[in-house]
DNA sequence: GCCAACGTTGGC
DNA sequence: GCCAACGTTGGC
């Protein structure tokens, strides 16, 4: 299967890229996603190399400030086993879990942060999933040449 | 802080 | 299976 491109909101007072630099090995679950469309591009669609545009949420201004990596297939997310997590959900049975995350390590930071308002300028943009009205999916797929054009934009 | 958009829950 | 009520997301 060939190299598949990702866009992963985060609020960075929860987890920022800079978090993520900064974690042992620069690598970090993806817990706590508790969409089952963010859970099945995880689960279903992701695998070991491919590209994230890492996007701050809740902020300003909003925008992808940097890349990242998969670097792991799916696996049961443990915090929904946790009680003392704030991610628990009692509906996850551990022999039959209902939510899964994959491991994202840190790649670069841009040197400019391409903010949303950029994004909708750029008519390489026009169809991308994150910029459609009422999207509020936490991760999304993005085509190779949208990839591209904002890593042109950020680098 | 507001609120539009969307997902989930649960009564029926 | 319908749908009203409710909770969350996230830009502004």
């Amino acid at each position: 299967m060939g190299k598949h491109y990702w866009l992963m909101k985060s609020e960075p007072d929860t987890f920022s890229l800079q978090d993520l630099k900064e974690r042992p090995q620069q690598r970090e679950p993806w817990d706590g996603v508790r969409n089952y469309q963010a859970r099945n591009f995880m689960r279903d669609g992701m695998s070991v190399g491919d590209g994230i545009l890492f996007y701050h949420s809740n902020t300003k201004p909003p925008g992808i400030v940097g890349l990242a990596e998969v670097v792991s297939e799916a696996y049961p997310d443990p915090t929904a086993f946790d009680k003392k997590s704030k991610y628990y959900d009692e509906k996850s049975d551990p022999s039959n879990p209902r939510w899964f995350l994959v491991d994202v390590a840190y790649r670069k930071g841009f040197k400019h942060q391409v903010s949303l308002e950029a994004m909708k300028g750029m008519s390489e943009l026009a169809e991308m999933k994150v910029l459609q009205k009422g999207n509020r999916l936490s991760i999304t797929p993005v085509s190779e040449s949208e990839y591209k054009a904002i890593c042109a934009a950020g680098l």
